[in-house]
RNA sequence: CGGGAUGUAGCGCAGUCCGGUAGCGUACACGUCUGGGGGGCGUGUGGUCGCAGGUUCGAAUCCUGUCAUCCCGACCA
């Protein structure tokens, strides 16, 4: 492990690379693109997917699973849909491997090739509409709720750990309606869900809008997505959720009979986030010493390292923090005594640090004799000594604490980095901060083309709000309705 | 797919220009002193130098080919 890591401000794409591998995250694999998932980083992985998870059962959904591989005709029944994902996905064409002459290796037997090609699912939409046309007759079969946790392939040009690899783990909601409004109440409802695990549990803001057509999903009518700002002012889409309209219904001939037995397409929506949001994750805290983790998905919470000289000071400490750790598990909060004898404790204080953890206690003979513990925050680092009698209720509370500190912490530099621009000189001398840039524009795709390329910077979003104040396009002093978000993003 | 760079010990690198016994840091193993912020000292293990050819008495080093990865673009969650 490096001990010096890179500094954000020196490199912020090698801060991150470098950190991942510090906190023992991930790993590049020897298969391009694709990333091993280290213990550490999926324990995280796993809180987010098993809150999220809860959050959509709650909401009604079940979970199912559909095929990894999708027949190469399915992808084609949806014109805009193939169009979005054909440069991009792997393709299985044969189905046996033989030995090769020599006898020291394999070969793809010729012979075995399979009659129809089949896709690595890129997205499901295709292969779960399929089913769905079997599956719905009648309004009284709607709505059909379904969530599917699974890995997906796009066979992307250029990769980053987490942010964008080959083959990523995801949660896709797959969803069919009797009616319009019902479809568009859903999209609306898990745009929600989303925003509200991302700020509430990654303690990550996010601003809620709608894509502009350019930037819709490939096959959808309309997509609502969450957007994040992260610490070097660039955006990060975390979630999006769209609403389908009819395509796919109409693609794959699935009708519905209505109460007076009217025969019409069902409506559709579906939504997703992924291991994206890891990258999110680590982005939106993490400082130049290591990880930050919200308190509510980190996979140690607090962890205690006792400092000692003899074996006899030892059990004692490891005695004192065991019947600590009891009482915090019995409150839900995840603990672990570190009781390592072949690591030194200030190795152990840097590993933490680095991994994350937001709250260490460490406690040496003098505090054993005095009755207090050290007990050292990572949000802030500050560290303080606190009467061991107390150390339950302090804990308990500074999780809290920590978990609101970086959500606030992260809205604040939201703020300091959002600006309003009204032209578009201003706008071209400024994006390179980096930062959200809330901006008129018109409306065409035109203006949106010229800004893309002129500055590389993308509208994110047209955000939700409640009083849309209208103005005039920073570019062509069109009349716009209201300011959308220009940033650059990843 | 265009531009740039790199493949040498588990990891991070030097050595390559100018051919001559495979090096350093870290990690790992053992011993010892240690232990309140990534310890010190000592001993030791670990390498077909990305791969395939070629030149040469001799190649990590020179030549040709090839594969792979990373970074910057284009594409994208």
């Amino acid at each position: 492990m490096d001990k010096k890591a890179t500094t954000r401000k020196d490199d912020y794409s090698k801060w991150y690379n470098d950190l991942v591998h510090n906190a023992d995250l991930a790993e590049h694999s020897d298969v391009k693109g694709c990333m091993v998932i280290k213990p550490y980083g999926y324990a995280i992985w796993e809180n987010m997917r098993d809150v999220l998870d809860k959050m959509f059962k709650d909401t009604g959904h079940s979970n199912a699973y559909f095929p990894l591989f999708i027949p190469k005709s399915y992808l084609s029944k949806e014109a805009s849909h193939v169009e979005g994902f054909a440069k991009e996905c792997a393709v299985v064409t044969h189905y046996r491997l033989r030995a090769t002459a020599d006898g020291k290796g394999v070969e793809v037997d010729p012979d075995a090739k399979l009659q129809e090609e089949l896709i690595v699912r890129p997205t499901s939409e295709t292969i779960i509409w399929n089913s769905y046309r079997n599956w719905i007759q009648s309004y009284r079969d709607l709505p059909i709720l379904i969530n599917q946790w699974a890995n997906v392939v796009r066979w992307e040009m250029r990769t980053r750990l987490f942010l964008r690899t080959a083959e990523f783990l995801w949660q896709e909601g797959h969803t069919a309606h009797a009616t319009k409004e019902e479809a568009i109440a859903e999209t609306e409802q898990m745009l929600r869900v989303y925003a509200d695990f991302a700020e509430n549990y990654m303690a990550m803001p996010v601003i809620l809008g709608r894509k502009t057509h350019s930037e819709r999903f490939a096959g959808a009518d309309d997509t609502l997505c969450i957007e994040a700002m992260m610490q070097d002012g660039k955006a990060l889409q975390a979630g999006t959720s769209h609403f389908l309209g009819q395509n796919f219904a109409k693609a794959f001939e699935v009708k519905f009979a209505d109460k007076s037995g009217k025969l019409d397409y069902v409506w559709a929506t579906s939504w997703g986030v992924s291991t994206r949001l890891m990258g999110a994750l680590v982005m939106t805290h993490s400082d130049d010493e290591g990880l930050v983790l919200p308190p509510k998905l980190a996979p140690i919470q607090v962890v205690a390292v006792p400092i000692y000289k003899t074996e006899e000071e030892f059990h004692r400490i490891e005695e004192k923090f065991m019947a600590l750790g009891k009482e915090l598990k019995a409150k839900g909060i995840r603990f672990k005594f570190d009781g390592d004898d072949n690591k030194r404790p200030g190795w152990k204080f840097n590993e933490y640090e680095v991994k994350g953890v937001p709250i260490r206690l460490a406690m040496g003979p003098r505090d054993l004799e005095n009755g207090m513990v050290e007990l050292a925050r990572r949000d802030t680092k500050e560290k303080s000594s606190i009467s061991f009698e107390t150390a339950l209720a302090t804990v308990e509370q500074l999780l809290l604490d920590i978990q609101s500190n970086l959500l606030e912490r992260s809205k604040l530099h939201r703020a300091n980095n959002t600006f309003e621009v009204d032209t578009y000189e201003e706008f071209k001398q400024r994006i390179d901060e980096g930062g959200f840039f809330l901006a008129h524009w018109d409306g065409t795709e035109a203006t949106e083309e010229l800004v893309k390329n002129e500055t590389k910077a993308t509208i994110r979003c047209i955000p939700f709000t409640e009083h849309p104040v209208p103005g005039k396009c920073m570019v062509t002093g069109q009349p716009s309705a209201q300011r959308v978000i220009f940033a650059k993003a990843y």
